[in-house]
DNA sequence: AATCGGCCCAACCGCTTTGAG
DNA sequence: CCTCAAAGCGGTTGGGCCGAT
């Protein structure tokens, strides 16, 4: 046996909103307010309406303040933010983007941001300059830290620790900002002259076997509190598998490694980007051995991924 | 100019959560 | 507690629009 329906289908209107019905809704709601019952409303209001459509209609298109249209550098970065962190949660992520509703954010989630994330270009429906030509990241996220030591919390060492915990890494950011170093078969990074990654100003370092792995230290995008996150990441020596390692969330100016390493192969970075699973289980050690200077960067019991 | 294919987004659907009685 | 209606929420859909051919 299935659900009750909300309402009667047959007496209700389907379909695109009118204007007329827009103002009517609009008229009614800001005269007497939704009384706290959407499904007595449309009948109040005289609309032959869904208490739920009504609903929809206010909350996504009618109520004021709503904002339209292009999404900045750092709404893309906060939502990216908070994908990683929380997954699908919309309306969570749209109560911090004033404005903005679950499902705006959602549409855009879904037909360009990911897309953009994942490398894909979306195409261009119409000459809009500043919009094709924005990047996810605000260009002043890009720069590289500090200068190259062997201990990675001296990379960071005008900072201070801010947020160690579980959820203080997005591998979405970071993984996303690794992809975009990589070239089109997503083995090999861009720059083979210098075999280096080069988001920042990579630098490479020695693993404790002795041999050199290429590690890119960077920091990517911001959020509504103030917080980036910091990452180091890289491929492998033998370009079959990049890790991902832990950034910790750092308060701007502030801040010193505080996670745990994840790696992922590439298929795992791009179905997490394409999932939006948080990461709170793929804790692994640091196939470099030179991340966790000063003995922050990694746990015992660390899971294992191979 | 006409047709086609693909993208975008408003709206719907139905499951989950909440809270009043 | 339990029940049930309403609200909230996220996934999905389909029509309109636009660019390509």
């Amino acid at each position: 046996m299935g659900r009750a329906p909300c309402c009667d289908k047959s007496k209700v209107k389907k379909g695109p909103w009118s204007p007329e019905e827009d103002a009517k809704l609009k008229e009614h709601i800001e005269k007497y307010g939704t009384g706290g019952n959407w499904i007595a409303l449309p009948q109040k209001a005289g609309l032959k309406r869904c208490g739920k459509s009504c609903r929809l209609r206010w909350l996504n298109y009618l109520r004021p303040n709503i904002k339209h249209g292009d999404f900045t550098e750092e709404e893309d970065a906060i939502i990216c933010s908070l994908f990683a962190r929380i997954g699908s949660r919309w309306s969570i992520i749209a109560a911090q983007l004033p404005g903005r509703t679950d499902n705006d954010i959602k549409n855009y989630w879904n037909t360009k941001l990911k897309k953009k994330i994942m490398g894909i270009p979306t195409p261009q429906r119409k000459i809009q300059p500043e919009k094709h030509q924005r990047q996810l990241f605000p260009s002043s996220f890009n720069a590289m830290i500090s200068p190259a030591t062997s201990s990675v919390g001296s990379r960071f060492s005008s900072q201070k620790t801010l947020l160690p915990g579980p959820d203080a890494f997005d591998p979405v950011i970071a993984g996303a900002a690794l992809l975009r170093v990589l070239d089109d078969d997503h083995n090999q990074v861009k720059d083979n002259s210098s075999s280096l990654l080069v988001f920042g100003d990579g630098q490479s370092c020695s693993s404790s076997g002795g041999s050199s792995t290429k590690i890119i230290y960077g920091r990517a995008a911001e959020n509504e509190l103030g917080l980036e996150t910091l990452f180091y990441g890289g491929l492998l020596e033998d370009h079959q598998k990049l890790f991902l390692g832990g950034g910790s969330r750092v308060e701007r100016g502030s801040g010193v490694w505080g996670e745990a390493p994840i790696d992922y192969t590439l298929e795992e970075i791009k179905q997490l980007i394409t999932t939006g699973s948080p990461c709170s289980s793929l804790f692994i050690g640091d196939p470099t051995g030179v991340i966790g200077g000063g003995g922050n960067a990694r746990a015992s019991g660390l899971m294992s991924y191979n």
